[in-house]
RNA sequence: UCCUCGAUAGCUCAGCCGGUUAGAGCGAGCGGCUGUUAACCGCUAGGUCGUUGGUUCGAGUCCAACUCGGGGAGCCA
């Protein structure tokens, strides 16, 4: 039996096998929490039930060792999932060496060295549930609407874009790369199916150090024949609307487990704001207001707030301090305040960090240049005056890819679409409709100075029966990151890959 | 590549203006407690203070270089 099933099984005997998560112990009683991959569950051993064998086996248990616990479930309100068991017989299949991860906070570096171990721990265990059912939504509702999943090849021959840093690896002597963006492949089967979308890994080889980026990541890429870019901003709408629906029905209780307030989730059902460059432009400059807020002034009160939190915080920690060397002290009130000034201090980390990139953040929107690409400041300086997801469309051309089709009221725009998660997670869709006319892509080929003949196959879908098309792309780990509100893509993925990062 | 912060016990961190024997909590081990929810209480063990060099009577503490890590810029999903 599964711990999931547990609360249908109450007043019956039942086994449940699975992992020693936590352990309390007393005089003659001991309580196991038991993970067995689908829940959690609280187990109790007494020892004038079960007899001193049997208890005693249950005491000798460290955590994470692996068992199969006998017992009648029974119902109480006060344990997670409504049921514990109490166990009349334990089965140990092996006691666990000392465990590494404690139940008390770890660093990061320290957690990625034992990624392996530490996707057992319950909040990753919320995560990962999580992504499993963005995966599956996503699927659904492409499925649904009679798109074609096809797979685009990871070695390919030359740069797709010619921008980011590629790995390079051997290909039976010739240098190949590992994929950056199936795309191209992309339009040549929707030249052929219509509408299809490509779910598969991607490389970027970017010495990149930051909470956004990944090594390898998995990448979402539809491609619609026959769509203009609003057509195309529907169906990002769409995709995005569903994934949050399901999410939302699916994964309550994994939300609560990691603490993500589904306000957010909730109001990002309604239509996503739609708004051209020059729009949010003026927006980020502060010069147009989102419904009565400025940028600009209302990041100048948020740093006002971390300072005033941080002198506030501060203080408490000296006054705490001043506590703990107070004579008279209890122990237990000692230890007390100590837990509370180790979560001041890593507070006290985080508005430091505020205090330091805000005023830059503060700078660079006031100083931003018209023409210029977004960069995560001003991605963050725009999405943080909007709960939910925006959509910027008709960037100036030069700053986006050779491959997206010029605006027709505008020359200097290209049809490209953003969307900009908010609470500051920035982009994780990249899309547009594409150029038609061969001319003017052999133009930006050749103004991108990337290899021509590389790129002759992809010319030939506009010299046989080219047509409007439109896609986009939809960064996996970005998505989950921001559905579960994480401070970092690395634990949106199972082993994630990045910059200083190939083990475990 | 650049900017910035950091590296002290298995883990998370204190360690003030350079000063005598290196501190706490958690974890581990032992003991106590019959309903605990990061249980609680007592005791014990546990340290080449990232590496190399320098300043000094004296360096965990100051300086330099390097290594590794966090965050950010660039680039992007």
């Amino acid at each position: 039996m599964y711990i999931k099933d547990l609360a249908a099984a109450a007043e019956q005997t039942t086994t449940i096998k699975g992992w020693v998560t936590n352990k309390r112990e007393s005089k003659g009683i001991v309580f196991l929490v038991l993970r067995d991959g689908t829940g959690f569950c609280q187990c109790v051993v007494a020892q004038d039930t079960c007899g001193e064998e049997v208890f005693e086996r249950a005491r000798s248990l460290s955590m994470e060792s692996s068992v199969a616990l006998t017992g009648m479930v029974v119902r109480d309100e006060k344990q997670m999932g409504g049921v514990e068991l109490q166990a009349s017989n334990v089965e140990v299949f092996q006691v666990a060496e000392e465990y590494p991860i404690s139940k008390k906070e770890h660093g990061v570096d320290f957690l990625m060295d034992h990624r392996h171990l530490w996707l057992r721990s319950s909040r990753q265990w919320a995560i990962m549930r999580i992504r499993n059912t963005v995966i599956y939504s996503i699927h659904k509702y492409f499925q649904e609407q009679g798109f074609l999943q096809m797979d685009a090849p990871i070695f390919t021959g030359n740069a797709c874009e010619g921008t980011s840093n590629l790995f390079e690896t051997d290909f039976y002597g010739d240098p190949a790369y590992l994929s950056q963006s199936g795309q191209l492949y992309g339009e040549a089967m929707a030249m052929a199916f219509g509408r299809i979308y490509t779910f598969g890994p991607t490389f970027r080889a970017e010495k990149s150090k930051t909470r956004r980026h990944l090594s390898e990541f998995w990448m979402i890429e539809p491609e619609m024949a026959f769509y203009d870019i609003f057509q195309n901003m529907d169906v990002i709408e769409g995709m995005l609307h569903t994934v949050i629906r399901e999410v939302l029905h699916t994964n309550r209780h994994e939300l609560e487990m990691i603490g993500r307030d589904t306000a957010i989730l909730e109001s990002s059902l309604k239509q996503f704001p739609r708004m051209t460059y020059d729009e949010a432009v003026r927006i980020i400059r502060g010069e147009q207001d989102v419904n009565g807020v400025n940028s600009i002034t209302s990041l100048r009160e948020a740093l006002t707030e971390a300072q005033e939190r941080h002198d506030a915080v501060l203080n408490d920690i000296e006054t705490r301090e001043a506590k703990i060397a107070s004579p008279g002290m209890k122990k237990g009130e000692i230890g007390f305040h100590q837990n509370k000034i180790q979560e001041l201090r890593n507070e006290l980390r985080d508005l430091e960090e505020d205090l330091r990139n805000i005023p830059q953040w503060i700078e660079s929107a006031e100083n931003f240049r018209y023409g210029n690409d977004f960069g995560g400041s001003d991605e963050t300086v725009l999405t943080r005056l909007f709960d939910v997801p925006v959509m910027v469309y008709d960037w100036p051309h030069e700053v986006k890819a050779f491959y997206l089709k010029r605006s027709a009221q505008d020359s200097s725009k290209a049809r490209g679409v953003d969307v900009l998660a908010p609470e500051g997670y920035g982009e994780i869709v990249g899309g547009g409709e594409r150029e038609t006319d061969l001319h003017l892509l052999q133009e930006k080929i050749r103004e991108h100075q990337l290899p021509m003949e590389a790129f002759e196959w992809y010319l030939d879908l506009r010299r046989f029966g080219s047509v409007p098309h439109s896609g986009f792309g939809l960064g996996l780990e970005r998505l989950v990151t921001w559905v579960c509100k994480l401070k970092h893509v690395r634990e949106s993925i199972p082993f994630g890959r990045m910059y200083g990062r190939l083990l475990p």
